[in-house]
DNA sequence: GCATTTTGTTAGACTTTCTCTAACTTGCTG
DNA sequence: CAGCAAGTTAGAGAAAGTCTAACAAAATGC
C-alpha cells in the first residue's frame, strides 16, 4: 500500500474510457503524449520501465522524447496514477496498478511479480520519526532462481 | 529481515576485534584494502554509500580504487556481512546491520533511519513463484517532511 | 623458499539511466 | 488573434556503477 504524493484516492484508470478525459479528471492536462503514454502503461495492469516505454512508443511511429516519457512519468507518479517500484538501482518500473500490492523480484531474471497485499499483513506500524508523514510502503521480496550463482 | 545470498548466520562483525581474522572467519581473504573497507563500514551500525566509503578511504590517505570498493562492497554483501538497502535509483546504501530491521526513507531528504523488526510484523509469507528461493525482504517506509513541495 | 597459478587491485574508459538546458511549439485566455 | 504559460524537443551533461587489460600480491605445490 502506497499512498500517492498527491490526491489521496483517486479511481484506477481504466483502459476502455477515454483517456484525455481521466487524465484531466485526475488534473492532468492531457497532451497528446501523455494520453499515448497514458494509454501504454494502462492497457493493462503491468510494470514498465521509461526505456521500455520510450521504445513503445517510437515502436508505433509516434513521437516522444526522452525527456517527455521522464517528466511525464514524474507527473503520473506524483499525482498518483502510477506506483514508482525501486528494485535495482538504475532501473525504476512505473507500476500502473496502484492498489495495494507488493512484489516478488528475481534478482537473477530481473522479473517482477505483484503480490496482493491480502497476502501480506503488516502491522504493528512504527511510529514514524519526528515531523515527517507517510507516502508510502514498499515491501520487496527479494528472490532467486534455484541454484544460486557461484561466488568467486 | 535479509537472509544474505550466503552463509545463512555469521555473527556480526564487530569493531574491536582484528578485522583480518573476522573476515577470514566469515571465508574472505583479508587484504589490506577489504581490512580497511571493513573497519570503516563496521565502525558502528550505519548506512554508507560506496561513494561515501571511497571518500572516507581516500580521505585518510590509504588507496582503494573505485572498482575495489564496488568489488568489496558486493563480496561482503554475497557473504552476508552487510545488506544493501535500495531506496532511491542511483543510490545504494549498504548497511552495517545485518540484524532484522527495515527502513524509513525521507525522500525529501535521503535520511534513512532504522526500524527495529519486532516493531513491524509481516505475517503471511506469500507463496514464492516457481523455482525460486528466498533472497531477502525489504520494508522500506517512505516519509516526507511536513510540508510536502509544491506540484509544477 | 622459489616458481607457478590464482586472486586481487588499479586507472580510466565505458555504459546506463536519468536530468538539465535552451530553443521551439502548442494551445489556453482574454 | 496576440500574448503568455505550459509542454516538448534534441542533445549535452551528470551520477552511479561496470568492465578491461595490465600489474601486484598471495596462496599453492613442490
Amino acid at each position: 500500500m502506497t499512498e500517492p504524493t498527491d490526491s489521496p484516492n483517486r479511481p484506477a484508470i481504466r483502459p476502455d474510457r477515454d483517456m484525455a478525459q481521466q487524465l484531466r479528471a485526475a488534473g492532468i492536462t492531457p497532451t497528446q503524449q501523455r494520453v499515448q503514454i497514458a494509454e501504454i502503461l494502462f492497457a493493462r495492469p503491468q510494470h514498465l520501465s521509461a526505456d521500455q516505454i520510450l521504445a513503445i512508443v517510437n515502436s508505433r511511429g509516434t513521437m516522444a522524447s526522452k525527456a517527455t516519457i521522464y517528466n511525464t512519468l514524474g507527473l503520473f507518479a506524483r499525482k498518483g496514477l502510477v506506483r514508482e517500484v525501486i528494485v535495482d538501482p538504475a532501473r525504476v518500473f512505473y507500476d500502473s496498478n496502484t492498489g495495494a500490492h507488493h512484489h516478488f523480484f528475481n534478482i537473477d531474471t530481473g522479473e517482477l511479480t505483484d503480490i496482493d497485499a491480502d497476502e501480506v499483513m503488516v502491522t504493528n506500524l512504527p511510529e514514524l520519526p519526528g515531523n515527517t508523514e507517510p507516502a508510502g510502503i514498499d515491501i520487496i521480496f527479494r528472490v532467486r532462481s534455484r541454484k544460486p550463482h557461484p561466488d568467486r
